[in-house]
DNA sequence: ACATACAAACAGACTGGTCGGTCTGTCAAG
DNA sequence: CTTGACAGACCGACCAGTCTGTTTGTATGT
């Protein structure tokens, strides 16, 4: 039983009464009792509820960071060509939601950006910082890409970038409001589309 | 002041506060603050808070579906094609986005998909005949279109039916989070690339 | 090897304010 | 003289946060 052991399991279990119900809608004693830490234990980690806010995004962009890094990873495996990299990159995604990961379909980011999180959470720039990551690094797949081929129709890749979290988060609220998680594959699928035919793939 | 002024002043400040904060973060006290309204008149008009979460979003499909009707009608003054009508079906949102109309970005959809709203709010099965409008309206234009023209590439249409909903709500959260609206127009102007490349428009 | 010291990691009773909701009225219109 | 539309004091439950301990791991001096 280290000194991190109680937090985490405290960190676990808010994390999916949060991405449930939401953060105001998250009480301290519902994440005591499902993890069955006392509010002492709670307090000695967390000076604040607002605290255990900021602490839950900062774990979440970095979990963010490293499945976008890993489905990077295995794209990359696949092909040399950036194109078809972000091809690969969305079937990955697709691929595990086949496989049944990806349990519950959501995101922590769009949850928080629907709600008043307490300030101290300062969850603005830990947001924008993970949306900027994930346009980072489909622009520079999309620019290597665009230098190769001429594009079907003339397009602005910035924007372009961002569709693809637009088109998860999007799928997201889809596929949470339809219990339904092969709607975000299939939103997925029709993005990877648009790749092949802006691309001239196939 | 007739029975309905107030009831009315209510709903629409609860649906400012809502749309911003949540509705778990919105106390009842906070929409009489802002109304002027008191706790009887509030308890007069609705039985419990519930019962305003499941006005406020059977008013916001209504708003919802009006919306959707006009843009649609205003799409098919332009042009006689089914694809050229989802195309400035699209381009009629981005205009009124340019125009400064739509202050505020965000759905109260995604706003209830992501917390806990009170059972008798009951807002599953509004949120859902909402997506399935959208879907009817739009899935009806995309099999016209596809029976005059061939596809670019073979597409479940219901899925792209879906992909207009999706984009807007993943557009949402990315412009919502970066305070910025030009964002949703933007993934808008690529949804309407996607279109025009998989009908051969242009 | 063992006592002492000290701090981190809790446990849980308690508190003050807030929240949704109630209750007893008042008042104007029909 | 009944009914609908309030007004606002009041209430019990709950919620974030506090406070007073108790246990436990660990560093240190002898």
């Amino acid at each position: 039983m280290t000194t991190t052991d109680t937090r985490q399991r405290i960190l676990e279990a808010a994390h999916d009464l949060v991405f449930e119900r939401g953060f105001t809608g998250t009480t301290v004693d519902a994440i005591l009792g499902a993890t069955g830490a006392s509010k002492g234990a709670f307090f000695h980690h967390f000076p604040t509820k607002g605290a255990l806010g900021k602490a839950l995004i900062d774990r979440y962009a970095l979990l963010d960071a490293e499945v976008l890094e890993t489905h990077m990873a295995r794209a990359e495996e696949q092909s040399d060509d950036p194109a078809e990299q972000l091809i690969a990159f969305l079937k990955s995604f697709e691929d595990d939601i086949d496989a049944g990961e990806l349990t519950q379909p959501g995101c922590l980011f769009a949850s928080y950006v629907y709600e008043q999180i307490p300030e101290e959470a300062d969850s603005d720039a830990v947001i924008l910082r993970a949306i900027a990551l994930w346009r980072e690094r489909t622009l520079e797949k999309l620019e290597q890409a665009a230098a190769i081929r001429p594009l079907a129709h003339p397009v602005d890749l910035p924007s372009l970038a961002d569709q693809v979290w637009t088109v998860f988060e999007g799928g997201f609220v889809l596929a949470r409001a339809t219990k339904d998680q092969t709607k975000l594959r299939d939103q997925l699928a029709q993005l990877r589309v648009y790749l092949t035919l802006l691309f001239g793939l196939d």
